[in-house]
Order: C-alpha cells, then sequence, then structure tokens
RNA sequence: GGGCCGUUAGCUCAGUUAGGUAGAGCAGCGGACUUUUAAUCCGUUGGUCGUGAGUUCGAUUCUCGCACGGCCCA
C-alpha cells in the first residue's frame, strides 16, 4: 500500500466534515434527467434570451472536473460518458448549507447538478445549480488539469486516470469497440457462427509460438492457454459448424515489445467449401465493411503515411518478393547453404537445423515485410513453417496460404486447410522432430485433432486476423500498449 | 538477451555546470472575491531526489549493482 500523501489526508478531513453534516458520503445513484450530450442537444440551440424565458428544472450527473470559486459563488466543470457542462453555484440559490457542502467537494468527486439551464457572459451554456449532492467522494487528486498525465508508465499501469484526463484515450477505445462490432455485423450478415472455444488446452497448437503453462489441481494435469484456438475450431467444421468464427485472446510466451503483447485478440474464421483465394475477397470485402462503418473513408493516415485499401489489393509470392523487392539475389531461392549464408550476414536469428524454407521466410520478414505499406498479399509460403496448411497441387514444397501485410506488418494469415489426416500425422511428425531437436515454438502431436480429420472435414479455409494490430492501424496508433487497455507490464 | 535514454512534491517539470541535505507551476491548505473558464490577488503546507552499496568530512549530483519504464537491435 502506497503511503497517504497530505493531500489524501485533507480529504478525509473534508469526508469527516461532510459526515459531520450529516451528508452521505457514498449514497445510492439517484435518477438522473439527462445526460450532459443530452442537454446540449436539447438548449445548445438556443441563445440567451430563449433559454432565460425558462428551461425548467433538470438533474444531471458527473464527476467535478475543474472549479473556479469565488466567495459566495462558484463555476465548476462536470463530465460524464457524454461530455462536459459548467454548472454554476451561487449560494443564494442553492441555499447557506448546500453551499457549505458545496465548499468540501473536491476536483474528482461525483455530483448531482439540479437546475435549470442560461447562457454566460462569454455565451458558454450553463446548468445554475439550484440543488447539489454529492454522489461519491474522492479520495485523491486526479492529475494536474493543465499538462495532464504524460508519463506512460502511470497512464498503462493506471488507465482511469489515463481515461478521466486523456479524452483521446477513451476515443481510441471506442473506435477499437466499433472496429470489433464491424467484424461481428460482417461474419453473421454471411451466415457466420460465432463460438467460443477453449482458452485452456491439454495440448497447446494451432500456431507457431512459446505457450504459458499452468496446472489443474482437481484434474492433476498440465494445460496450456492456447496460442490460437485453430484446432478447436476446425473440430467444429468437422462437427458440421462450416461457418465458424471466434473474437478472442491469443496467449504467448513470448517477449513485450512495441507490437507484441503476450496476450492479444485474434479474429479466426473458417468457412467451408472456399479456397484461400477465396478468402483474398473476403479480407478485402471485411476491410471495406470496418472501413465504411468505422472511418467513412477507405484510406487511413498511418504514422505520416498514407494507406489505401480500395481493393483489388496486390498480390506477390514469397520468393518473387524476397528478390524483387527484398533485393536478395536469386541464388538464395535455390541454394539452402546461399541463404543461410545471406541470413547469418544480416545477424537473423537463425540456427544450423533451420531448413530452406524457414530460411526464405525468415529472411522475407527481414528483407520485404517492413516495405509492404499498402495492402499486400503474399503467398507460396513453404510447407515447411505451414504445418497446417494444404500443399498446393503444382507445387506441394509450398501451401495454399497467404499472409496480408499493411503498414508494414503481418496482419492477417490464412491458407487453405490441411484437410488430409496422413499428410497432417506427417506434418505434426515433423514439428516433433523440430521440438526435439530444441525448437521451443515447434508444435505438438495432436492424436485428438487427428482423429477428427479422419472422421473427414470438408475442403475448407480458415484466416485469423490480429485486431490489435488492426486498431493500431485505424487509430493511428503507434504502439499496441497504446490499443489495450491494461498492457502487461512487470511487477513494480 | 544487447545498446542508448529516463526515474526529483499528488501532476507537469527545473536544478546537478565544478559534490555543501532542493525549486517552480498546477493541485492542496488559510484569507479576499456572486458571470469564471489555465479565473485573479495575498499568505502557506508538502520531498526517503527509484533502490542498495562504494568513494568522500559531506552524495539528488561522482562510480558500480539492482528495480521499473521508454526507444532501437536480436
Amino acid at each position: 500500500m502506497e503511503k497517504k500523501s497530505g493531500v489524501v489526508e485533507d480529504r478525509l478531513n473534508k469526508a469527516r466534515k461532510l459526515e459531520d453534516m450529516g451528508v452521505r458520503l457514498y449514497p445510492p445513484a439517484p435518477g438522473v434527467d439527462l445526460t450532459l450530450l443530452e442537454a446540449r442537444e436539447r438548449f445548445g440551440g438556443m441563445d440567451r434570451e430563449a433559454l432565460d424565458r425558462g428551461t425548467g428544472s433538470f438533474s444531471v450527473a458527473g464527476r467535478i472536473m475543474s472549479r473556479r470559486d469565488f466567495g459566495k459563488a462558484s463555476f465548476i466543470h462536470i463530465k460524464d460518458r457524454t461530455g462536459r457542462m459548467q454548472a454554476y453555484v451561487r449560494k443564494d440559490k442553492v441555499g447557506e448549507a448546500s453551499f457549505a457542502m458545496f465548499k468540501l467537494m473536491d476536483i474528482g468527486d461525483f455530483i448531482l447538478v439540479k437546475g435549470p439551464f442560461f447562457r454566460t457572459k462569454t455565451d458558454e451554456l450553463t446548468i445554475q445549480a439550484e440543488e447539489i449532492r454529492l454522489l461519491s467522494k474522492s479520495l485523491r487528486p486526479l492529475p494536474e488539469k493543465w499538462h495532464g498525465l504524460t508519463d506512460v508508465e502511470t497512464r498503462y499501469r493506471r488507465r482511469y486516470l489515463d481515461l478521466i484526463v486523456n479524452d483521446e484515450v477513451k476515443e481510441v477505445f471506442v473506435r477499437r469497440s466499433r472496429i470489433i462490432q464491424a467484424v461481428r455485423e460482417f461474419f453473421t450478415a454471411r451466415d457466420f457462427l460465432e463460438v467460443e472455444t477453449p482458452m485452456m488446452h491439454p495440448i497447446p497448437g494451432g500456431a507457431t509460438a512459446r505457450p504459458f503453462k499452468t496446472f489443474h489441481n482437481a484434474l492433476g494435469m498440465d494445460l496450456y492457454l492456447r496460442v490460437a484456438p485453430e484446432l478447436y475450431l476446425k473440430r467444429l467444421v468437422v462437427g458440421g459448424l462450416e461457418r465458424v468464427f471466434e473474437i478472442n485472446r491469443n496467449f504467448r510466451n513470448e517477449g513485450i515489445s512495441i507490437k507484441h503483447n503476450p496476450e492479444f485478440t485474434m479474429l479466426e474464421f473458417y468457412m467451408a467449401y472456399a479456397t484461400y483465394e477465396d478468402l483474398m475477397a473476403l479480407t478485402e470485402a471485411l476491410f471495406a465493411h470496418i472501413l465504411d462503418e468505422v472511418i467513412g473513408a477507405r484510406t487511413i493516415t498511418y504514422r505520416g503515411q498514407t494507406i489505401d485499401f480500395e481493393a483489388p489489393w496486390k498480390r506477390i509470392a514469397l520468393f518473387e518478393a524476397l528478390t524483387d523487392l527484398g533485393g536478395a539475389p536469386e541464388n538464395v531461392l535455390g541454394s539452402r547453404e546461399e541463404a543461410l549464408k545471406l541470413a547469418r550476414s544480416l545477424e537473423l536469428n537463425v540456427t544450423d537445423r533451420d531448413g530452406h524454407g524457414t530460411l526464405l521466410t525468415k529472411l522475407f520478414d527481414h528483407l520485404v515485410e517492413p516495405k509492404l505499406v499498402q495492402p499486400t498479399f503474399v503467398t507460396g509460403y513453404p510447407t515447411e513453417v505451414s504445418p497446417l496448411s494444404r500443399r498446393n497441387d503444382d507445387d506441394p514444397a509450398v501451401t495454399d496460404r497467404f499472409e496480408l501485410f499493411i503498414g508494414g506488418w503481418e496482419i492477417a494469415n490464412a491458407f487453405t486447410e490441411l484437410n488430409d489426416p496422413v499428410d497432417q500425422r506427417k506434418r505434426f511428425e515433423h514439428q516433433v522432430s523440430l521440438r526435439e531437436a530444441g525448437d521451443q515454438e515447434a508444435q505438438f502431436m495432436d492424436e485428438d485433432y487427428l482423429i477428427a480429420l479422419e472422421h473427414g472435414m470438408p475442403p475448407t479455409a480458415g484466416e485469423g486476423i490480429g485486431i490489435d494490430r488492426l486498431v493500431m492501424l485505424l487509430t493511428d496508433s503507434p504502439s499496441i500498449r497504446d490499443v489495450i487497455l491494461f498492457p502487461h507490464m512487470r511487477h513494480k
């Protein structure tokens, strides 16, 4: 527990004085007639004379954000979820006792104000207090009114203060909510069923990532926080739920950065009788819907660069992108040794056991990804790095898969699903061999999933879209922490 | 994991040039003030200078370790 500062002592003293006066510090909520926005809509269009003819008396409620005191009167601003409004409190209007109580109220307290509306000398719409009531006492001061709260550590650790003081922060999270709502609308309108699958997995799977491990006491078994819902969603497709989607958290036990939080929100959807090429068109349509609903334009600005979402988006094969956009020499495509040599010279994090496809993908991530600012579908991912994707009919060394890049980041990953249980078993076996060789991100053998596939899964395509990165793009936020209400921090 | 930067009052920041136990604004407290809006005016409280060692007569300041945060790299 933090040491109490003198400021808290002062407020506790005032709280005691209020109680001595018979004022309840934390009464039950009263009825409130109008939100501050409703009040503004109702009276904001009226001039001084019209207001002075009488508006009737209404109650509003909110948190005191500022106060300017005079001897026997005071101006305050209160804030509710819809906005701010000035209130004018005069001793001769509220009475001696109420005014004495008001004098003991602080910035940060929640109050109810009841009265008519008028315009001040400076033409500001203001409620004239005829009645004032304490709704909840605040014992700690808000951040400073002029400079506000800028310390990023405090902003993230005490997000509530950030939200109270920095209005634009709330706007980011309002937009986040609207984006997710638009995603739901898009999929439910296309006959997709929203589902929830387990967050705790006996066998982690569905992504190349290190899981968090936990333990179930009653069952006496290890469980892993999911790194992806993929294998469960595909079991549902086996079960006849031919179109499903889930928007929920994934957990990956890796470093924290401007683009990574250990828990992040992922949209995954699966569509039977579709291919990864169908999903490219569907993704373009999804983004068009989100942009129309949330932004009202098909173009955005992110960190000063313009991004144009008008379809069709550019499509390029990974190998081609590596040489044409990344400037890699042709010989890396034909020779694992050359690819390894180049990766080493670039000081990439590679190991001797990395296969040719893995090396080319790492080279792509380094050389090409940051250059893909406009929406771009990259296809032709090596089978080696795509253990759950269907092999391409013409070239079994690559899969029917794409990743979508926007703003220099990976935003989506999609593929035609591997529904051949025999091939899937081989892929798992390869993953297990990688794991045994020391790759902690490699996947596990999942017999239960293989049994599901052996019952038969229709030809299906599936996709995952990182919601946090999408929200970053659409809110011009430089860090993932700016779009997650409570980003992870070290214990202080 | 590596590099660089930061941490001083509730909040936003000075100060450390060259070591001598800290300042401002806002907030708070007391006073004046019945149309202010960064209200104004007068007075005033408030600090383990992130933390632990070292050097020194003396450390917020110098050195080293650690914690937390930020950015970059892997």
